[in-house]
DNA sequence: CTGGGGATGGGGCCC
DNA sequence: TGGGCCCCATCCCCA
């Protein structure tokens, strides 16, 4: 009974079966629910009472139909496509792009309802998905129409119906039609067409500038020029699945913006009555479900501003970096897409002049997924677009604030420039971290909402399950073990296994797991330094770094030599100066040729790891030297240092069991051991080896001793790496 | 080889 | 929950 089938998915159930065509819970359908403007449902109202939701599944019926085939076409014919916006926490996430066939579902081919009265779906976002919502009875052979939920409406910056829709867009059209008119007549503009087509066909070979002047606020530049985040959470999949808005008629390549203020701003003023001279069929023009652009998610950034708040900036300098991610499509034509649709594409169209042809490489029809490329393989740099979040943030904070014992170092005056203030403007980015889409369950059962919801947030967007620890979550990495205390940081430190690098610097491209780094390493183009020694007022563009040139002036060098009395304000030239003493060993075995670094070491090789001496009958000579070597390893380890340095510690005790956890993790085998002096159950003693330990008088003992209270803690111990606390002693 | 500085990575803590 | 900030550690470069 349904027509909106592509082959390959299908509707099914929920709109199919009589007897339940309302996706509202039972005890709705006992209301008459012709009483009920389902349409004037919020969202939330339509998650809460709806109780099921049908899945898409695989059309398992014929395929011949030619009523069905007939279906496909239908949009594609008329350029619309369908393109929905999904937003997270408020801001932008992806799109549902309806042009990708193997890649959308059946929803790329229900109309718009362009009016109220014929409405019978309501589309509403939930959760990640959107979801068509009945709100009226269907009957079979019914065609499908479907508006937004006002809620959703509103936030895409849509009309609440489609009626309202309807007279907008023919709205539009005139006023697209009369600016086409003053297109052809430049000199009433500010800047011909021409003139700002050369520019910006030149503008991808042009370098780009450090500091590029937004154009909001000429004195101020625009800050950074990093590019936010490419949306780490992006897999493979989710890639394929949200290609761009595409132009079905590749000779149609003219990006379409409303670039006039004068249109923009006449239409925010036309009347949802105004006339409606033109006799549009609206099937033919309508852009179902074209995404209000960034709506919420680019508010942030400089130059955008919601739809009515700012006049439109013809700044095409400026539009080269702030680019929505994909391409736009325009319908046939002169009217332009952004003439017709200048809500719909609030962001775009104030920063691309009209008739702006893509840049090479970033057509249309070929795709997001290069947005998502290293600039260099496909469009100028220029060209690499904000995700739906930016750092443009970035560095602002950073000034806003004095640094701490720092009087004001950030003041403008010793040559950094004042950092963004356009970003102080702006929202913070939203998050770069991975916001697991929860998009396909493949169940054909209904599903509760509610409780897929609740799977969907906090630890559980983790693609692994943490284990719990006294009844509290344990936020472990699952790949070094490393535990954190808040979820957060676990997530941020995952990103170092992954390689995940979401905060791009547009400038150098190179990218950063925190946005802090990107927002640190930004100072990199800027120049700017906003550290100041109090002392001799040199600027450093780091803390750290300025901390170390601190101890210049007061003297401080933390890092002794243990060897020799040199000492270093830097740690670093320490390790480099320790290599000077790597090739000397002055504790050397009186017995054989084994020398090392430590006295500890000797001794420990002395305990009954010298070949020399006595090599126990139950120990192979294969067994000692490895031993031996690990001894040695341990010997020019900084664990050496660290350990000597302990004081009121057993140092062999503990080198024991540093070398020992080296051995059990490399070669896996197990020691033999008795019973700690405090007795307990350990594990059965391993057969493999025998260690041999000083006992508290010097002698030999036949076995290595391992504490009762740490059995198994045998990888090496954690100390503190060498600080000056340690270096002090 | 030493010393100074620049840049970046990683993580903790606070809000 | 995630951004912001801070700190420490580390690597690298250069004089």
């Amino acid at each position: 009974s349904l027509g909106w089938i592509d082959g390959s998915i299908a509707l099914s159930a929920m709109l199919t079966t009589e007897e339940a065509p309302y996706a509202v819970d039972n005890e709705e359908l006992k209301m008459d629910v012709e009483d009920v403007d389902m349409t004037k449902w919020t969202e939330e109202e339509f998650e809460e009472k709806c109780t099921y939701i049908v899945k898409d599944h695989t059309w398992e019926g014929p395929l011949e139909n030619t009523e069905l085939t007939r279906a496909i076409p239908k949009w594609n014919n008329s350029g619309l496509y369908l393109l929905v916006t999904i937003y997270s926490n408020g801001e932008f996430h992806h799109f549902v792009d309806g042009l990708v066939e193997e890649k959308s579902n059946w929803m790329r081919y229900v109309n718009p309802a362009h009016s109220q009265q014929e409405q019978n779906l309501a589309a509403c976002q939930n959760g990640m998905n959107i979801y068509f919502y009945t709100v009226k009875a269907i009957p079979a052979d019914q065609e499908l129409l479907v508006w937004y939920c006002p809620e959703f409406a509103r936030r895409l910056n849509y009309p609440a119906s489609g009626e309202i829709m309807m007279q907008k867009l023919k709205q539009s059209l005139i006023e697209a039609t009369q600016q086409v008119t003053e297109i052809k007549h430049p000199g009433k503009r500010e800047h011909s067409v021409s003139e700002i087509l050369k520019d910006v066909l030149q503008e991808p070979s042009r370098p780009l500038p450090t500091r590029p002047r937004c154009p909001n606020s000429p004195d101020r530049p625009l800050y950074p020029s990093a590019v936010y985040p490419l949306r780490p959470s992006l897999s493979e999949d989710f890639l394929k699945t949200t290609t761009v808005f595409g132009l079905p008629n590749r000779s149609h390549r003219q990006c379409s913006v409303t670039p006039s203020p004068s249109a923009h701003s006449s239409l925010e003023s036309s009347p949802e009555s105004s006339p409606t001279p033109a006799s549009l069929e609206p099937r033919d023009t309508l852009l179902s479900f074209s995404p209000a652009l960034y709506s919420r998610g680019l508010n942030h950034y400089p130059g955008y501003s919601p739809a009515g708040s700012m006049p439109f900036y013809p700044n095409p300098h400026y539009s080269r970096y702030l680019m929505p991610h994909y391409p736009v499509s325009s319908l046939s034509g002169p009217p332009t897409l952004g003439g017709i649709f200048p809500h719909m594409y609030p962001f775009y169209s104030r920063l691309v002049p009209p008739h702006v042809p893509f840049p090479p490489g970033m057509l249309p029809s070929e795709g997001s997924r290069q947005f998502l490329l290293p600039p260099d393989s496909l469009a100028p740099r220029d060209i690499l677009l904000p995700a739906a979040t930016s750092a443009f943030s970035a560095a602002t904070s950073l000034k806003d604030k004095p640094v701490h014992g720092h009087g004001n170092p950030y003041a403008p005056a010793g040559g950094s420039p004042p950092a963004g203030s356009a970003a102080s403007t702006g929202r913070v980015p939203t998050k770069p971290t991975s916001a697991i889409l929860s998009t396909s369950r493949s169940e054909d059962k209904a599903i509760n909402l509610s409780k897929m919801k609740q799977g969907s947030t906090g630890y559980k967007t983790l693609d692994y399950p943490l284990k719990k620890q006294n009844g509290k979550i344990k936020y472990e990495c699952n790949i070094c073990t490393k535990t954190f205390g808040q979820l957060s940081n676990l997530k941020v430190h995952l990103r170092v296994h992954s390689g995940e690098r979401p905060f791009k610097c547009q400038t150098c491209n190179k990218g950063f797991t925190q946005l802090a780094h990107l927002q640190k390493h930004y100072l990199v183009h800027t120049g700017e330094k906003p550290h100041e020694c109090q002392v001799c007022h040199k600027r450093f563009s780091s803390t750290s770094n300025l901390k170390t040139h601190l101890r210049l002036h007061s003297g401080e060098k933390p890092y002794q030599c243990k060897i020799c009395p040199a000492k270093f304000t830097q740690f670093v030239h320490l390790k480099l100066h320790k290599r000077l003493h790597t090739r000397e060993h002055p504790h050397q075995c009186p017995h054989c040729h084994r020398n090392y670094i430590h006295l500890s070491s000797l001794r420990l090789h002395l305990k009954g790891y010298c070949l020399a001496v006595s090599p126990s009958p139950s120990c192979s000579l294969d067994e000692l030297n490895r031993v031996n070597e690990e001894i040695e390893r341990f010997d020019i380890s900084d664990n050496a240092d660290r350990l000597e340095e302990m004081e009121g510690f057993d140092v062999e005790s503990m080198v024991e069991k540093q070398i020992f956890g080296l051995l059990w993790q490399e070669m896996d085998f197990k020691a033999s051991y008795h019973k700690g002096s405090t007795g307990g159950d350990l594990h059965p003693p391993p057969p493999a080896l025998s260690i041999y330990r000083l006992n508290e008088h010097g002698s030999e003992d036949s076995v290595i001793k391992v504490h009762c209270s740490s059995p198994i803690q045998l990888l090496p111990v954690k100390v503190k790496k060498e600080t000056e606390e340690a270096m002090e002693t």
